[in-house]
DNA sequence: CGGTGTGTTGAAAGGTGTCAATGCTAGTGG
DNA sequence: CCACTAGCATTGACACCTTTCAACACACCG
């Protein structure tokens, strides 16, 4: 695991959408001053249970999940450095789903009341903040999609592309290509399809020169075929500029 | 179409979450001052393009959709009465769906500058709209699920379970029955399936006893015995109650 | 009364699932 | 340093759910 100076993550993430003062950077670097490790598979929110904290990961990946009967497993979204997980919990007295650690983890808590204190105070940190609500919002819309009208083969496709560009938005994907610590049968739970089927799907990835791949690792070869064959259309995660009325009113 | 006093549908909504005051109330129905008629069929939002508005709806149904190549199309969510439409119109410059009335509409056209207005001015408000915001984002998690672990029958009696206690919980549905203006069509577009697929589901539906339908109008006629063959629990749908912490912090 | 959208049904094809076995790799302990 | 194990990846054969294609029924509406 990278030894990054906590905090950072967010900043960076954050300095896409706005030119952040000084003022504002330290805000965002205290609100990620508790650093946490956790271990792989661990849950860090369980679902119908109170949700203690909102975290931000700053190295690591987890997952938001949700389980049925027959042992049925669905993965909703992938959490990556940068990323909020339970900002809900400002909202929500439960959770309405599991979010569980993918890998080693180090995420920052933060008491939801920092959040109240961050809308009350910080008028464009909370814009912010609502901007990364719904561009996770967006992602959920996508992969609602991708499972309900595309094929095994396009969703596979889609997903790796939707995942190295977001791994390159952090600056964690280069030439293409990227750790992948996500096992088939995850990726099965993620696209709503059997281990088996997804192992002949990048098999036939593979074998068209489109990605490599080996365990923990990812590689796209040929990304314009790769984005053509699947509909990958990265739109929903480039929305990097706030409405200019928002602008306006936030400044002051 | 009923005639109902414009605002009344939003006041509702959060009735069941906070104890609005008499100014709050107020200050709800100001915000849907301009109620505004739409045939069926027409698009409020289209994607990719800019969000000139957020709606509130006061009477009809609408839908979020994502289209593909091919003339694919995906439904993401539906729109009932006190729903938002667009509210990440505040926070986005572009569309990220797009979203078209299923019915005749009648809706409340908001400035998004009026929703800003409110984060700064009434706290308890702007918990409540976030609220919204998470319960539609809990919604679509939900929608993840279904298509994704759940089979033909499963998703389609969940789904007219969901869209059941929605009803109710806007005094839309009674003795378990409904008006249910989507088409076998729309529904495969929904669920990820076939139009034919979706009859035939219907049709076992049917003969099994478990609901009775006719073009618009839809009854479930045994829930419980619904409710376990498909795997429905709302929780995802009746988080009614604010976390304590937020609750404290936003009465002052 | 004809047209158009929607619902219904049958037969056949196909994508994906199921079952089961094998291979591979990394880690563990003797 | 080498068995041994556990987890994950790979492969084949076959079953089945869902799609596709096509035709027909029905209702609403101008």
């Amino acid at each position: 695991m990278q030894n990054l100076e906590a905090g950072i993550a967010l900043v960076n993430k954050f300095s896409s959408l706005l030119d952040l003062s000084g003022e504002e950077k330290s805000q965002l670097m205290a609100l990620q001053s508790n650093t946490v490790q956790l271990e792989a598979d661990s849950d860090l929110i369980s679902f119908s249970e109170p949700i203690p904290f909102t975290y931000i990961i700053q190295d690591g990946w987890a997952y938001s999940y949700k389980l049925l009967a027959n042992g049925r497993m669905q993965v909703l979204n992938y959490h990556l450095r940068g990323d909020f997980i339970g900002l809900y919990a400002t909202v929500f007295r439960y959770a309405e789903n599991s979010v569980r650690s993918l890998t080693d983890l180090a995420v920052c808590r933060i008491d939801p009341q920092e959040i109240i204190e961050v809308f009350r105070n910080t008028p464009r940190l909370a814009a912010a903040i609502c901007w990364a609500a719904g561009r996770d919002g967006a992602i959920l819309g996508e992969q609602i999609t991708r499972i309900g009208r595309r094929t095994a083969y396009e969703r596979t496709g889609h997903l790796i592309l939707e995942l190295l560009r977001r791994m390159e938005s952090v600056y964690l994907a280069e030439d293409n290509a990227f750790e992948f610590p996500v096992t088939q049968e995850l990726l099965a739970d993620t696209l709503g399809l059997t281990p088996v089927h997804i192992n002949r799907t990048l098999r036939t990835l593979k074998s068209e020169g489109k990605i490599s791949y080996s365990k923990n690792h990812i590689k796209v070869l040929d990304r314009k075929a790769l984005s053509e064959a699947t509909g990958f259309d990265p739109f929903y995660l480039e929305q990097t500029a706030l409405p200019q009325n928002l602008e306006g009113q936030i400044d002051g």
